[in-house]
DNA sequence: GCGATATCTTGACTTTCATCAAGCGGACCT
DNA sequence: AGGTCCGCTTGATGAAAGTCAAGATATCGC
């Protein structure tokens, strides 16, 4: 996201300080409340972010796939990150010196601009998912998620769910049991859950269903 | 916040060009899917930004005081807003076009790091926004904001509630009447609510109850 | 003062979801 | 094969919050 908008002259000054590196399953990159030094992007894998409150409970911010990056702004204001990441499935990370992104934007605004907008995208998912988190059931959250998977028009389709049920239900905000009984509903809508694929017998049927009132 | 951030003689190259406005209760800044023209800064009164669902459903995203500025992002993108919003009480707000901001930024690449900033200022208040719907009871919640609106350290404290209570409700993510019934179990924390004042007989007790588990 | 309207509270009922607990099935190990 | 751990599902129960409806309490205009 944040490299593709940028000029190959200034992709290349970047990549040339990056630092690359693999993390297994499970591994942290790094823990909420260190101070960010670099921004992330995710080459292969996926990689969660979350929160843990006060009570010790997680919550999970938000799940990145191959190409997505994350800690752009944190790193920029050289402040503590707000969120901790791990490895959701073993992962191929670049690691970009923030020092390298700020003398880049100092010596070219465009840039900035550039990163303001990429932020600005992950800012609207955000209200998108509070909205969502508010005004839709569990079942009609989840019909979302399968829908934003499917990369067919019309018709049948199958998805694979790209990482394990107890993450998709903390990325949803519910429990693995209640998202058991989501899917349990989206039989209704057409929907069969087979191991970690999920078959989508009429997309438009579900997309009816997730918008449907109540 | 976007003002303070910037250097005296770009302030005024900014304010130039802006415009003062006055509206009244109720009365529309903006739609959501206009394109973006301009950025807000908050003079006086209260401006709330919402959102509107398929469904029709309206959803309170965030509510902007005194001082507060909003939509900067969305204009240096002259992309649409993905909000709208309303004067939730009386209000002066001061309009800067969004040209004037662009030219700004290309011409001083601080500017853009100053606002990337504040952009995430926002994004984080959304993150924690998004964490506290999940974690916290209702009641916990309304306590969370009381304390927000709070000045005093200790000891007892009156916090005049600041917009009326269908917005405190839609803000916090929750129905009126839920609300009203926070208010009755926040009783028990030491709080009395009359007319739309509150009385805290005890800040730290009211503390010690938002942070409770469960 | 007296209605009329808007705002807030209360009550009864329903839905949704978290929780606790048990059970199933596969993967992995020795 | 027999355990054992893990991920997932299912069932029963309870708490929280939405819905619908009715009442209470302003606030304003006349």
């Amino acid at each position: 996201m944040l490299m593709k908008a940028l000029p190959d002259q200034h992709r290349d000054t970047l990549l040339s300080r990056a630092i690359w590196k693999h993390y297994d399953r499970g591994e942290t990159l790094f823990l909420q409340d260190e101070e960010a030094t670099a921004i992330h992007i995710v080459l292969d894998g996926w990689i969660k972010l979350y929160r843990v409150t006060p009570s010790g409970n997680e919550a999970v911010v938000s799940v990145f796939a191959r190409g997505e990056s994350f800690g752009e702004a944190v790193a920029l204001r050289n402040a503590p990150y707000p969120v901790s990441a791990e490895a959701a499935t073993p992962c191929d990370v670049m690691h970009i010196p923030s020092n390298a992104l700020v003398d880049l934007i100092r010596h070219d605004s465009e840039v900035g601009l550039t990163i303001l907008s990429s932020t600005f995208n992950h800012l609207h998912s955000l209200v998108s998912q509070l909205e969502q988190l508010k005004a839709q059931t569990g079942a009609q959250r989840v019909g979302f998620f399968l829908l934003a998977l499917a990369d067919c028009e019309t018709g049948q389709c199958t998805v694979k769910l790209p990482y394990d049920k107890v993450l998709i239900a903390g990325r949803l905000g519910m429990k693995p049991e209640s998202l058991s009984r989501s899917f349990a509903r989206l039989k209704d809508a057409g929907v069969k859950i087979e191991k970690d694929m999920a078959r989508i017998s009429d997309i438009q049927a579900l997309r009816d269903y997730v918008e449907e009132e109540q």
